[in-house]
DNA sequence: CTTGACATCGAACGCATGTTCAGGTATTAT
DNA sequence: ATAATACCTGAACATGCGTTCGATGTCAAG
């Protein structure tokens, strides 16, 4: 018995100026102003685009930085994920020394073979990348770190690590490579294992031991039988 | 105090800058004003901000649209890459239930609040993302699947599973879930832990087990101490 | 008819922000 | 030294742009 007016849901009107934040957003990589969505979506006064912008963000479209010279945006909807690509350097296994690192190289930018690509909010905040890298595990001699024949290790370059780090490091004294949780204690080092099941190994402090980055994340793919 | 002078290339300010602006953009998703790129960069003159976009613009790091306020964005380095966003249903422990699966629903659309975003290239070819869904392991009764607390798992919805094949199963008869490899043999189940220490766990066809999905893959976050 | 919730307009206000300029200081070349 | 160049400062200026407000029109309910 009444009147099709918009009486829930988005309008026509909300519906277009959604549509033009985001083709504005794709084509000039920063969102538009109140002025031109009203230029665009035949709206003379700015104050009605104001009106809009309001509900769009009550209804929970869109958010709005205040003050803040185009500062809106709409939420969901935003299918590509900022991701870094990170070279896979090489295999990591106990008996095998890691790949070397040079120093200075920003392994982002070549060795585009093999690489794994990690959506950056899966990353703490802070990695820019530039100093992340990547590891194939290769053969069962992790397993007491959690971390299995196969698995992706992502590691964060360092050659010194604070205590509750998991690190990937090369002890001489075996010939070996592993990766373990490392803490320093009063005359060695422990070398924890994951696996709250396996024991700890311990290297006095002045035997060698070779720190070559820590673990950021770990990734298993699970092959599907088909 | 001296100055290190470049003399060709970006200096270290440019670098500053360049990735001031791409990590606001991330984060915002606007770029930032010049005042804005001046405080977080030390530079304390909006003219020394614009002097070196300027020089940024010039060597084509950057693009701007002049007289627009925050009209700016760095050219290349969009390597946005194909994801798939799947959302994280819920907790998966011993002695818990699993997560309803609603058959008909679409996870990918709505529960926007919790989910990981997995380049396409990590996962099966063919998968569509549609039935995939994600699990956050609590407890540390899953260790013999080589999958610790707090780890991710991605899983497939089924509710059947092939020989060989990692599966999340709910046994009424331990009232409990968790993730084993499936074996179908003669007149039992057989689930292998994935760590081959651990002794496998036998149900016999007549019992009762709940099939909910098969593991795709495991990603783990390794926390940083700092 | 009156009321009141919408939707719209136009204009004014004021802070946010890009631009310009008139100088400074260091480092390097002549 | 002197000049030249790159780097930097602070302030003033013009305008982009979000915000606010009063006025008008429309329509449905009381």
């Amino acid at each position: 018995m009444m009147m099709v007016r918009k009486s829930k849901g988005l309008g026509e009107r909300h519906q277009k100026i959604l549509e033009f934040i985001q083709e504005y957003q794709r084509k000039y990589k920063h969102p538009p102003s109140i002025r031109e969505i009203g230029e665009n979506c035949d709206i003379s006064s700015t104050s009605v685009v104001n009106y809009y912008l309001d509900q769009l963000e009550k209804s929970g479209h869109i958010e709005r930085d205040r003050k803040i010279s185009r500062g809106l945006r709409v939420i969901g909807a935003n299918a590509s994920v900022d991701t870094l690509h990170i070279p896979i350097l090489g295999p990591i296994a106990a008996g095998l020394p890691l790949p070397e690192l040079q120093p200075g190289v920003n392994y982002l930018t070549d060795n585009e073979a093999n690489a794994v690509d990690v959506a950056r909010n899966l990353l703490p905040a802070k990695e820019k990348g530039a100093d992340l890298y990547a590891l194939e595990v290769k053969g069962d001699s992790m397993i007491d770190a959690m971390i299995n024949d196969g698995d992706i290790v992502v590691m964060k370059r360092a050659d010194e690590a604070r205590n509750g780090e998991m690190v990937a490091v090369w002890l001489p004294r075996d010939n070996e490579a592993t990766l373990k949780y490392f803490f320093k204690e009063k005359e060695r080092y422990r070398l924890q294992p994951a696996n709250p099941t396996m024991k700890p190994i311990f290297i006095n402090k002045d035997e060698p031991l070779e720190i070559k980055g820590k673990v950021v994340m770990v990734i298993r793919k699970i092959e599907m039988v088909s």
